[in-house]
DNA sequence: CGGGAAAACCGAAATCATTTCGGTTAATGT
DNA sequence: ACATTAACCGAAATGATTTCGGTTTTCCCG
């Protein structure tokens, strides 16, 4: 067989049934997502840069399916709120290809649009500019880490063999998605609560006289 | 040749020379870590399972390392810090090992040790008991998320293409290890912070006379 | 509208890594 | 001292990704 009347294969076609692949808990491997697509393997390297390039196409189909720009909040921790669930979101939603993306080197990363957006609700909030960079960094940090907590396991504390106040704790914690969505908002709550006493404590220092 | 007269190999000697090649920048492969060891690479299976055997001696032999009892700190914040700190070092220390861990599953999570410790150190800060857990979680996927923060390349933001007060920012900004350290430690601030303004609200919820 | 270049695909081979297996010698312990 | 287990090796098996040469179709330029 040789070249096709209209073409069967493309970046995002790869993408999106390499997603589909992985989110029915199959591996990543080149010989299942060809067959699945009704095409040869080395086909595939005609659009993608291999494997690695079959990730980059998954990170892409998802992202232009979850980041859009937002209609601009008038609170500054609303922004912020509103900025980081989009990419909570896409992660908490499709785990498996987290997973796979940590693997690989992101070559073009959008996290321009998020940070100008950050940095915006941060002055807003009264924030010292020589602080800014670093708590979007914290923010930043926090998002990834909650959205691998996502991956992780439930049952990796035993009620049993904790014993205690923190078995007692456990038995009666959410598992799964919930677990992981308290942990995402109270997460953003502390740290907004953290950003307000930061202003406050800046603010006291140059004129400690207002109390 | 045979079995020789004193072992070449073990488990913790396997585990170091894999630590020593991805330090290196090299990938973890069995040919070139059996070539290290100077031996073969079918005897590495004698010692652990495998590829993924390999990775769980590495973090074997860290943890070690790494983890171990701390003294008791008179006050919460100071305990929630010291604990943290440990697992934050280890990984800061060994980015290309904490990666590789990320495709592996965890056998034997040490953590319980940890949780039992920040369940203390929150109490003592007089958080609510059904918000304890959320709570360590967040601080978990926050330290989760700075040592993850210390693997991305530096360069991801563009201070020309960033432009405004942004790129301003960018230019200013510290890179590398000081730059994750103090992502580790502003981001500890905001959270401790966070706790304690959570604190004074359900406090003063229960008793709203007090103001 | 004709022809050359590029695009999309395929099958087969090359490459490369992990894993398994059978065999050899050394240590151990009863 | 002798059977069993431990530590190691080389070679083959397995299973995946990547490269290559070849075929047909489309597209574009003169």
């Amino acid at each position: 067989m040789a070249r096709p009347r209209t073409a069967r294969l493309s970046r995002e076609i790869i993408g999106r049934a390499a997603i589909e692949m992985v989110e029915d808990g199959q591996e990543l491997q080149l010989v299942p997502l060809a067959r699945r697509l009704g095409v040869s393997v080395s086909s595939l390297y005609h659009h993608v840069a291999g494997r690695e390039g079959v990730i980059q196409a998954m990170r892409q189909v998802l992202v232009a399916q979850y980041i859009r720009p937002l209609p601009d909040a008038s609170d500054w921790r609303r922004k912020i709120r509103q900025e980081i669930e989009l990419t909570w979101r896409m992660y908490a939603d499709h785990p498996r290809v987290l997973q796979l993306m940590l693997t690989v080197v992101i070559d073009e990363p959008d996290v321009l649009s998020v940070y100008r957006v950050l940095t915006e609700a941060l002055i807003e909030a009264g924030l010292p500019d020589q602080e800014i960079l670093t708590t979007i960094e914290v923010i930043d940090a926090f998002t990834f880490g909650v959205t691998l907590d996502a991956l992780s396991p439930d049952e990796i504390l035993d009620p049993e063999r904790a014993g205690g106040t923190l078995g007692m704790l456990i038995r009666e914690h959410p598992s799964g998605s919930e677990r992981n969505r308290r942990v995402f908002e109270r997460g953003l709550d502390l740290l907004i609560a953290g950003i307000e006493a930061r202003v406050r404590e800046t603010r006291d220092r140059e004129s400690p006289t207002r109390h």
